[in-house]
RNA sequence: GGGCCGUUAGCUCAGCUGGCAGAGCACCGGACUUUUAAUCCGGGUGUCGUGGGUUCGAUCCCCACACGGCCCA
């Protein structure tokens, strides 16, 4: 008897293939399994190999001709993709290590072969087998036993094309992880550069320290801070903007070699190499001068280049980045001179200096400070030039408030910058330890701040002054960003991409999420 | 802060001059014991970002707003 169109309309979900049947259709699923006594949720599953790890291990048994060796296998991962045909099926499951291939047959697997009906791309299984050869030759487990282990209840993005909507990615970092595989790449990579930083530093007996991030003054940098509020206390307080004043203490306190990795936050906008929190490293040595920094970060970086990459060359757009050191020291003055036309040393005060930048087309405010329009002019005419890794040495006083005096170039300070591919990867400095010094140049940060309404003007930290006051030895002092250092070295143009959770507008509604 | 671009099914994307909202994947029903973007048959999902306006009629034109991207400051 044939089905009238009504009774196969009958068989079919109200909004078949919308959202909403996707969601009743996982649930019932759900309902099926928990039916057939099984729990969705299981608290454990043993796996004895990770998906990598079984099919090494398959490959080595063999080469050694024991296929023994391969059997008793337990694998676990996500059903990523599914290619069932009746009384078979083939499944590939996803772990941290790679993929792998499940082959499942009806007359192996007994009962447990029921389940497969009630399976989604997205659930966690464990299955328990042998590793075979399929007929086309690939590594596969064959299941002897199938766990299900977290039942998924929303559908994945689609897995050919991959989640490409940025601000999903960004947002729903997890769905970007799942559906773009080589983004997890970017973040093992960060995590390795992060360790090897550790590894080089703790290797020339640096003290790993951690210093307050709620501080009572926002000092030792040209930004915003985050204001907050410490009820107990009932003291403003803020969210630090760099770590710079409290290691210095230590270095007073006699630790010599010391370095923090940690968030710092600043107050400004999110761009393809800004977001208010991002992670600094700043290291200070006792006894050390910016020179033998800049000795420091040629190491450093071309070490790590190397390990992460196995190359000193890394890819960053139409450019190679070359690490190999030594990097060229560029006079500071001299570069500027060289690509602008202008000579600092002709306009001496931001008067000069504003008119100058006028006539340049640069669009100066009416109220820049010297060192903020020295520093425009950098962006512009210079830094876009430091494609390969350089130094730029040798600042103006005016934008380097807390380091000390070149000998040999009043005005200047001892300070380098280490630039590639156009960002600024590194800022050291051999430290300013005169009190009476630093604490002018405070004083004239403040002026800067009222004169010329500069809300990033550094602050006195009065504390820190003190702590100057007992001595603090000649110091070589490194900050280095590293998020863009990572960008660099894994060849990602937006520090969004080496971000897990880049900073987003908050959405008014529910996020888009149901 | 300003300019430009984008927002259409769960995902990736089409949608012509304003005239019934489209495809692939995913999903649902069926077949299938070596597939691998499985295949075959059947099903077709939607607040076209939100709110106004113009119009007989708006995914499309206009305005405002939201979110995102790029460029500029």
């Amino acid at each position: 008897m044939p089905e009238s169109p009504e009774t196969i309309q009958d068989s079919q979900p109200e909004n078949p293939g919308s959202l909403q049947a996707n969601l009743d259709s996982r649930r019932a699923k759900l309902q099926r399994i928990r039916q057939r006594g099984v729990d969705p949720y299981p608290p454990r599953f043993q796996r004895n190999c990770t998906a990598d790890e079984a099919i090494k291990l398959f490959e080595a048994a063999e080469a050694a001709e024991t296929p023994d060796r391969a059997a008793g296998i337990s694998v676990a991962g996500r059903i990523v993709s599914m290619r069932v045909m009746g009384r078979a099926a083939f499944l590939d499951l996803r772990d941290a290590s790679g993929t792998i291939q499940a082959m499942l047959r009806q007359n192996v697997l007994g009962d447990d072969y029921a389940i497969l009906p009630d399976l989604d791309l997205g659930d966690f299984l464990g299955v328990d087998g042998n590793m075979i050869r399929t007929r086309t030759g690939q590594a596969t487990i064959e299941a002897h036993a199938l766990t299900i282990l977290a039942k998924g209840m929303r559908p994945l993005p689609e897995k050919w094309h991959g989640l490409r909507d940025v601000e999903t990615r960004y947002r729903q970092r997890y769905l970007d992880l799942i559906a773009n595989p080589e983004v997890a790449d970017t973040f093992v990579q960060r995590s390795r550069i992060i360790s090897g930083i550790r590894r080089f530093l703790d290797g020339r007996g640096f003290v790993e320290v951690d210093t307050p991030i709620l501080v009572p003054i926002p000092a030792g940098a040209h930004a915003r801070p985050f204001i907050t509020h410490h009820n107990a206390l009932d003291e403003q307080l803020y969210l630090r903007i760099a770590t710079e004043l409290y290691l210095k203490r230590l270095i007073v306190g006699g630790l010599d070699k010391v370095y923090e990795i940690g968030r710092v936050f600043r107050n400004e906008g999110i761009d393809q190499d800004h977001n208010p929190e991002f992670t600094l490293l700043e290291s200070y040595e006792a006894y050390a001068d910016y020179n033998a920094v800049m000795e420091m970060v040629e190491s450093l970086v071309s070490s790590l280049a190397h390990d992460v990459h196995g190359s000193m060359q890394v890819a960053m757009g139409d450019e190679v980045i070359d690490f190999t050191p030594p990097w060229p020291r560029l006079s500071l003055r001299e570069e500027l001179q060289r690509h602008s036309g202008v000579d600092i040393e002709d306009y001496p005060d931001a008067e000069s200096l504003t008119g100058k930048c006028r006539d340049l087309g640069l669009a100066p405010g009416p109220r820049e400070a010297r060192g903020r329009l020295i520093d425009k002019m950098l962006s512009v005419y210079v830094e876009p030039r430091l494609v390969q890794p350089s130094f730029l040495i040798d600042y103006p006083e005016d934008m380097s408030p807390l380091a000390k005096g070149h000998p040999d170039k009043p005005g200047y300070v001892e300070r380098f910058e280490a630039f590639a591919a156009g960002m600024e990867i590194a800022n050291s400095y051999t430290e300013l330890n005169d009190p009476d010094v630093q604490r002018a140049r405070f004083a004239a940060q403040e002026h800067q701040r009222d004169a010329y309404d500069d809300e990033e003007a550094d602050r006195t930290d009065d504390d820190f002054l003190t702590a100057l006051e007992y001595g603090m030895p000649p110091t070589g002092g490194l900050g280095i960003g590293i998020d863009r250092l990572v960008m660099l070295l894994t060849g990602q143009s937006t520090i969004r991409d080496v971000l897990l959770f880049p900073q987003m507008r908050s959405l008014s509604d529910d996020g888009g999420n149901t």
